[in-house]
DNA sequence: AACTCTATCAACCGCGTGGCA
DNA sequence: GTGCCACGCGGTTGATAGAGT
C-alpha cells in the first residue's frame, strides 16, 4: 500500500500562506467548487499540497468563518460540549457557527482547558509546552487497577440525526449523567451533524418553557463482543442495534418510558419523548443514549 | 535596547474511516 | 473480501507577537 508521500517530499511549497496564495485559492473555490483536494493545487495552479490547500480554506479563508474573539456565550457552550464529548473539536465546532475546530482546540489549549483544569494543570501545561514537550510524554501513569465487574461494552453511536436541545436543567442533568457514565467507563461517543445550527446559537439557554425536540437517531455499533447497555440490557452477537428516539408533543415522557425502553431489548423503535413534560426526567438515574 | 519567557494560533503530520473498484 | 484512495480528524509543532526582566 504506502502512503502517499506528504508535500515536503514533493518539493511543495509549505508553511505560511501568501495573500497571492489565499487569493487563488479562494478564486478557484469560488468557481469550482470545494472538493478533490488531491488534484486541486494542480488545476488551480498552487504549489501546495492539497492538505494544506484544505485546511487553508477551512480554517482561514472560508467565507462563513466568524472572526473576532471567542463570547462569553460560545465559551459557555464549549466548556459544556467539551465535558460531554471530550476532545471532539469538529464535533463541537459543528455546534458553533463560523467557527473552526482548529480554532477551537486552540482556544481551549490555550485558555478554556486551563481555566477548567486549574492552575496547576495550567502550569504543567505551560511548562511542558515550553519546553517543547506534551503531557502525554510526561511519566507513565499507572494503568487503571483491573475491572471486577463483568466488562461492559462501550456502544459507539455513530450517528445522531439531529441536535440535542433541553431546558438548562435538563442539560445540566444530562451532561452530569454522561459524564458519570464516562467515569464508569461506559462511554458513549455520539456525533453530531455539522450543518444544523442551533435554534438558539446558546444552545444552554433555551427557554425553558418552550418544547425541546430531541430526535437521536443512534446507530450503535457492534464491536465484536455484543451490546450491553445496563442491568436491563441486552447482548446480541454481531450485526448492530439502532435506537431511535424522537419527539412530538403528542406522548409525555417519563421515567417509566424510558425504562421500559431499556427493558425492552434496548430497541424499542419509536420512543417519543416530550421534554415539556419531562421534569421526572431530572430524578431518573438512568439515561441511556 | 536586548534578551528571555510565555501565549497564541496557523500549519503540519499521521492515522482512521468510508467509498469504490 | 481486499486494496487503494481521498478525506477528515485530533495531536503536535513552530513561528511570531507581546510581556517581563
Amino acid at each position: 500500500m504506502g502512503r502517499k508521500p506528504c508535500c515536503s517530499k514533493e518539493g511543495l511549497k509549505r508553511g505560511a500562506w501568501t495573500a497571492h496564495e489565499d487569493k487563488i485559492l479562494v478564486s478557484y473555490i469560488e468557481t469550482h467548487g470545494e472538493g478533490k483536494w488531491g488534484s486541486l493545487p494542480k488545476r488551480a495552479g498552487l504549489n501546495r499540497c492539497g492538505k494544506s490547500c484544505r485546511l487553508r480554506w477551512l480554517n482561514y479563508l472560508r467565507p462563513d468563518i466568524k472572526r473576532g474573539n471567542i463570547s462569553e456565550e460560545e465559551e459557555d457552550l464549549i466548556i459544556r460540549l467539551h465535558k460531554l464529548l471530550g476532545n471532539r473539536w469538529s464535533l463541537i465546532a459543528g455546534r458553533l457557527p463560523g467557527r473552526t475546530d482548529n480554532e477551537i482546540k486552540n482556544y481551549w489549549n490555550t485558555t478554556l482547558g486551563k481555566r477548567v483544569h486549574g492552575s496547576l494543570d495550567s502550569k504543567a501545561t505551560s511548562t511542558a509546552k515550553s519546553k517543547g514537550k506534551t503531557l502525554m510524554t510526561g511519566p507513565p501513569v499507572a494503568p487503571p487497577p483491573p475491572r471486577t465487574d463483568p466488562p461492559v461494552i462501550r456502544p459507539k453511536a455513530v450517528r445522531c440525526t439531529r441536535s440535542f436541545c433541553a431546558p438548562d436543567q435538563l442539560m445540566s442533568s444530562l451532561l452530569d449523567n454522561l459524564v458519570q457514565r464516562e467515569n464508569s467507563e461506559k462511554r458513549t461517543l455520539f456525533e453530531v451533524p455539522q450543518h444544523e445550527p442551533l435554534n438558539d446559537p446558546g444552545m444552554g439557554s433555551m427557554d425553558s418553557d418552550k418544547a425541546c425536540p430531541l430526535d437521536l437517531d443512534f446507530l450503535l455499533q457492534d464491536i465484536g463482543e455484543g451490546i450491553q447497555v445496563g442491568d436491563n440490557g441486552t447482548s446480541e452477537e454481531g450485526g448492530s442495534t439502532n435506537f431511535d428516539m424522537y419527539s412530538n408533543d403528542s406522548v409525555p415522557f417519563d421515567g417509566t418510558m424510558l425504562e421500559n425502553w431499556m427493558a425492552n431489548d434496548c430497541y424499542q423503535p419509536d420512543v417519543t419523548l416530550d421534554f415539556q413534560s419531562s421534569a421526572s426526567l431530572l430524578d431518573s438515574e438512568e439515561i441511556w443514549f
